[in-house]
DNA sequence: GCCGTTTTCGGCCCGACTGTTTTCAGTCG
């Protein structure tokens, strides 16, 4: 077992004993502690055998030493195995829904035995919420419409959940004497925000048609699988724990790249192609690219020559949508996209001044280890008090503090000074004017929450964004994939004034928040807006992490000179909108 | 349940919003 999946069960614990009113210190102690096995970089696994190692971990104490003894030892904890004998699983699915906490869910499940989402919206429809405490008409409406959101939603799994399984399996694939190699394909490969299933293609000497068996017995064997749906003579499908289906597909070298480009898609690209192949007297399938008259194979085994024998440039899988790659790979007019080594820089990152977890110093030096040419501090504002963010009085001495650290690094790497300050429900920003003047980079972000209509929404942002200390609009969407809707807005007129005032408007590469998606982002390129990509980084070691942004914004065709942030830093801050 | 003392017990991130509450509980960031 890994730590971030023991780091599950004690969260998961931790909801439960909220569940059963549990003492809340106690709570938060099981909430470090996930928190901190999903962190540690050692594994916990290993170290079960050495109490004392575990208790150097800061939120390991003796009791939860032993939990994760128990969970080491046995794969499971007692203590959530009795809880979740007394309340089911249902439960833990109930707490995802919006403006459902604990005490919610212990409500329904006392007062109308409610332990699942399911038995929850028939209870809506039977009108069996009505009279029960706090829940008013507003209440249920508002449960129904969370239900429809998290029902639309269920069944995809976030690209990097998506990504760290297809790891895990191609790892243990490789290990197979005879298959040399494994890809991702599907939505995975073309970098979509979520994935509905897993594609991998596997190939080698084991795959060869006919040899296949030992190979998929070696398959079904994977001990992640939870169950298996179907196992063929050269396909296997399963489940894993967190319900991902995975289709795991054998396949000889010599039609690997066919298999490839068509298991790639988006269906929309490959019908488009084979169109292109049946007028050039071609004939193209998951197994060759061959001619229409003698079916003679023309190419097969690596997706570049598939592309050049149809007259095209090799495509990269995120533009594979049928939005014009076609076209340009013909005429060899493709742009060349973004690469995470074009970045010198990163804008966003927290440090132990509000929410992050290590210092200034520790923060630049891990930049500098990255590569980067400049990095800037934007803590948060005080709005977020639960983040420890910063009044004008602690933001003035923060500002010094990063200038100490930037002199200290003498040149090798600049470190810029700034605030990442809250955008209040009128607009106004979370910190004096006088204040905000100083800093290098003032990121403005939405993070609170009102019930704002569409236009109250949309006003707001642009009021804060035309604060002309505002060089940056920050995660603007408060998007967090699969969780919660986004703040509805106008996008268009957002990023229009934001194009108008010069105000950069940030990408945010964390892929739980990937706030601006395919369209925002194709949206922003065609207007001329500025964007720049950033980790929002809380801890030193997400730092440089920006693969998931990164294939986004290949998504939405952009190259070096649409980011701000592969600037270097003396032209950066020029190129930022100029200071107040 | 953890931590750091005040060294074996008491403190543990806080403030704002929404809906239902007629004085506040629950959720969120």
């Amino acid at each position: 077992m890994d730590n971030p999946t023991m780091g599950r069960l004690l969260e998961e614990t931790a909801d439960l004993l909220e569940i059963d009113g549990g003492d809340s210190f106690r709570i938060r102690s099981y909430r470090r502690a996930a928190e901190a096995a999903a962190q540690t970089t050692v594994d916990l696994v290993a170290a079960a055998a050495d109490t004392a190692r575990l208790l150097e971990i800061p939120g390991i104490g003796k009791g939860m030493a032993a939990n994760l003894q128990a969970i080491a030892a046995t794969g499971s904890l007692p203590l959530r195995d009795e809880l979740l004998a007394r309340y089911g699983a249902g439960l833990l699915e109930l707490l995802k829904l919006p403006g459902m906490g604990p005490k919610t869910v212990a409500l329904l499940w006392d007062a109308a035995k409610i332990s699942s989402i399911d038995g929850l919206a028939e209870a809506i429809d039977g009108g069996r919420l009505a009279g029960l405490p706090r829940m008013g008409a507003k209440q249920i409406e508002k449960l129904r419409k969370g239900i429809d959101d998290y029902r639309r939603s269920a069944g995809r799994f976030r690209i990097d959940v998506a990504e760290e399984e297809a790891r895990r399996i191609a790892a243990y694939l490789l290990a197979f004497k005879g298959i040399e190699r494994v890809t991702p394909a599907g939505s995975l490969r073309r970098g979509r925000e979520t994935c509905g299933d897993l594609d991998l293609l596997a190939t080698g000497p084991a795959c060869a048609p006919e040899h296949t068996s030992a190979a998929v017995e070696y398959v079904a064997a994977y001990p992640g699988i939870h169950d298996i749906i179907a196992k063929g003579e050269n396909k296997v499908s399963f489940h894993v724990g967190q319900g991902l289906q995975v289709d795991v597909r054998l396949l000889p070298s010599a039609s690997y790249g066919a298999a490839l480009q068509y298991f790639t898609g988006s269906k929309a690209h490959n019908v488009a192609l084979r169109q292109r192949a049946l007028k050039m007297g071609y004939t193209l399938s998951e197994w060759s690219l061959a001619r229409l008259d003698d079916e003679s194979v023309v190419a097969a085994a690596t997706e570049e020559e598939i592309y050049a024998a149809l007259g095209m440039d090799w495509i990269p899988p995120e533009m594979r949508e049928n939005l014009g790659e076609i076209e340009g790979a013909a005429h060899g007019s493709l742009p060349r996209l973004i690469e995470q080594s074009d970045l010198k820089g990163d804008l966003h990152m927290h440090t132990t001044a509000s929410d992050g977890h290590n210092s200034i110093l520790e923060m630049a030096e891990a930049a500098l280890a990255v590569g980067y040419k400049y990095i800037a501090i934007t803590d948060h504002s005080k709005i977020l008090a639960m983040t420890g963010g910063l009044d004008e009085k602690r933001a003035l001495e923060h500002i010094e503090n990063i200038q100490e650290v930037d002199r200290r690094m003498e040149g090798r790497i600049r470190v810029f000074t700034g605030i990442e300050v809250d955008i209040l429900a009128d607009g106004a920003l979370d910190m004096d004017d006088e204040v905000l003047a100083q800093m290098d980079v003032v990121i403005a972000s939405v993070h609170t929450r009102f019930e704002q209509s569409r236009e109250e929404m949309t006003a707001r942002v642009i009021r804060a964004i035309e604060n002309p200390n505002v060089r940056v609009l920050g995660h603007p969407t408060g998007r967090l994939l699969l969780r919660r809707e986004p703040f509805a807005m106008d996008m268009g007129a957002v990023l229009r004034r934001a194009s108008e005032l010069g105000v950069a408007v940030e990408h945010n590469a964390a892929p739980e928040r990937l706030d601006l998606n395919d369209r925002d982002l194709r949206l922003a390129k065609e207007l001329g807006c500025r964007i720049t990509i950033n980790s929002d980084s809380h801890d030193a070691r997400n730092l440089g992490k920006m693969d998931y942004g990164i294939r986004q914004l290949r998504r939405a065709w952009l190259g070096p000179t649409d980011v701000l942030n592969t600037l270097e830093a003396k032209d950066l801050l020029a190129a930022l909108r100029p200071r107040g």
